[in-house]
DNA sequence: TGCATAGCTGCGTACCTGCGCAGGTATCGA
DNA sequence: TCGATACCTGCGCAGGTACGCAGCTATGCA
């Protein structure tokens, strides 16, 4: 297997074959780079809070977040087009209130496998 | 249950019951922390290369990570400090050479359930 | 038609983060 | 002992992020 790049190849490696099952392993980065999105949604507690609370609670609306997170209501709807704009959660809306859900499954999954 | 914090009893709620609903579910704010954390250290496409890579390949030397990732060795080193300060990965040294691994069983449960 | 409410947006600020560069320390081979 | 190697650290820069404040739009009620 010959898996290092042509621009990296002539540095020295403390161990070749490892280095190229370490590669084989990342397999390709744009699945990697998906993921540290994903991660980088829920690595913010309120948004984590947000997030937690509609999976487990459902729909809810803004300032209901704003209430039960602490958070200020522009904060949390900063957070929700966010949120909204990367596909994890939809909003609906029902004369001047706008219920939010979970929509994205990984999330989803990710969320139950952390706070289950 | 009346679960809104005094400093936010005050301000109206769309439905109040959903409020207190969601407030149980967010449960304490602690641990949502430390799950924020841990997804923010996975939120770097590099970073969660060197975990992967680590993860599913086994303990690897900085400078074979870095032929790997395509990082530059301070890069990684920086990166493997703060996962290390983090306690997910830690080092042996072997003469002049440390070997990563993945010692955080909750990372790894987080590896196992995104890429496989 | 007024007026309060629910939600959204723009902007500025303070803060954090990732990386490259330069230089330092420790270990191994000649 | 001398040099090369493997790794670590400090520093500075560029870029991103979260939040508060002020103001806007739209909906519903009296």
């Amino acid at each position: 297997m010959h898996l290092v790049p042509a621009d990296r190849a002539d540095r020295r490696s403390i161990d070749g074959h490892r280095v190229c099952e370490a590669i084989a392993a990342i397999g390709e980065t744009g699945r990697l780079r998906t993921w540290a999105d994903r991660f980088s949604l829920l690595a913010d507690a309120n948004r984590l809070a947000l997030l937690v609370a509609l999976h487990r609670t459902g729909p809810l609306a803004v300032s209901d977040l704003a209430i039960a997170t602490g958070m200020n209501d522009p904060a949390v709807s900063q957070a929700l087009r966010l949120l909204r704009a990367a596909g994890v959660v939809a909003g609906e809306k029902e004369g001047r209130v706008v219920r939010y859900r979970v929509v994205d499954e990984d999330v989803r999954g990710l969320l139950e496998h952390c706070v289950g």
